[in-house]
DNA sequence: AGGCCATGGTGATCAAGGTCACACAGTAGT
DNA sequence: ACTACTGTGTGACCTTGATCACCATGGCCT
């Protein structure tokens, strides 16, 4: 139901996707021409690891979040999809199987395109394969960056000092200073910086106590970002 | 002098890359005209992280160690290049920074492309921006891997059992089977895998103690590889 | 030969954090 | 209200592997 309620809010048109900005008017046209506006409930599993590639998403609402997997069930989160960003371009354009896990956060909206009309359109607008050459770059080097800032670091509370401080750039309040929401669970956040639920928990009641951070229900503010700041070395 | 050496033997045309292959005429002269060739001596560093894009270096001899560092000196190797590889194609696609610093680990054969050439070809050529996102694409995909491999396994014997079996698999001598030259020290072995030193010599004879392994000077034996499989969850 | 340096091998020690085992709070469903 | 479930908080314990310290080996250079 809540599928139904999102998709009356945009229902009339094309996602306004920055991705999609900037682009001819004519590959914008082939685009709407061959995407499909879909709905997802939180929770959706859009495709699994390993599975072939079944279409890339663009993502213009709500939030996903991308991971792989063990076999006895241990989890590492490689990051969260925010709006704007597209999942799956490399499996299409490669021909390979996904390399991760995608699920929904939230409700969300998404437009979709098929492997092969993403594969048509780039071999047709010469814009379109830069801008996905473009897209894969940058996708590339947040893998390596987090694959450096995950094994470089030896100690877990450095890591999680990292993702705060990192979720205050991209997610933090404007209005106030240093507050911003936690939506993720202490057992997500452990699976984003490879460690235990318990050490999350234990980390952040330390982090409390030594006044770096508070908490007002499942909001969290940050006091002293210099402290938290000091914590990371690599 | 390894350098002028390496010259002589193949100075007289454009490098055999396989990632040239297929391409129209017209793409491969444009590519030679501007692709400049050089050799580098073993130990030489191409570029280092955070550095901005200087070219693309498409790797036709020699192999080359990808890696980031951290500010204590405290260093991951992503990868090692192979011959037919490219280097720096992120960097230029996007216009950003290198990710990684880029060392030869034997006398190398490259061919030097400027990042506006890179561009201009992509741009004027679809097949070449084409084959570059295909490109990017897998490197992101080999970097999920190693991502994946190194977060989900919780023992450094897991990590090296499959670092090892990735290796006979690669380049497992195919004459006799199960056996390879080990050409990286323990201390590069350690900084692939994200452990020390010493580990990895407890662990290879460890290895060696249970007859996963054996050794005839610088060459590795694989003599029970179900074994080094067994170790391996994720 | 005699050093020197990079590499490999090994023991002792020790802290970080994974795991297990509970207790407790909030929330949804009936 | 009464479960049932999910998420959080905390103690006890114990394994892994980092670190330090030291020695052995085997080129390679002068």
């Amino acid at each position: 139901m809540l599928v139904a309620r999102t998709a009356k809010v945009a229902v009339n048109s094309m996602p306004e996707l920055a991705i999609f900005r900037h682009f001819s008017p004519a590959l914008q046209n082939a685009l709407e021409s061959v995407q499909c506006i879909t709905y997802y409930p939180a929770g959706a599993v859009l495709f699994v690891e390993s599975q072939p590639s079944r279409g890339v998403f663009f993502l213009s609402r709500g939030r996903i979040k991308l991971s792989v997997c063990a076999r006895d069930g241990k989890t590492l989160i490689l990051r969260v999809v925010q709006p704007g960003d597209a999942l799956g371009v490399g499996a299409a354009v490669s021909g390979r199987t996904y390399e991760a896990t995608a699920e929904t956060l939230e409700p969300c909206e998404i437009s979709f395109i098929r492997p092969s009309d993403l594969l048509r359109l780039m071999s047709l607008y010469n814009e379109f394969a830069m801008r996905m050459a473009e897209y894969l770059s940058q996708e590339y080097n947040s893998t390596c960056r987090e694959l450096r800032s995950l094994m470089l670091s030896e100690s877990a509370s450095e890591r999680l000092a990292r993702l705060l401080v990192g979720w205050l750039d991209t997610n933090g309040d404007t209005k106030h200073r240093g507050q911003m929401k936690l939506t993720l669970t202490h057992e997500e956040i452990a699976q984003m910086i490879g460690t235990s639920r318990e050490t999350v928990t234990r980390l952040l009641t330390e982090f409390r106590k030594k006044h770096f951070v508070q908490r007002h229900g499942s909001t969290i503010v940050v006091c002293n970002r210099g402290a938290l700041e000091s914590l990371i070395t690599a």
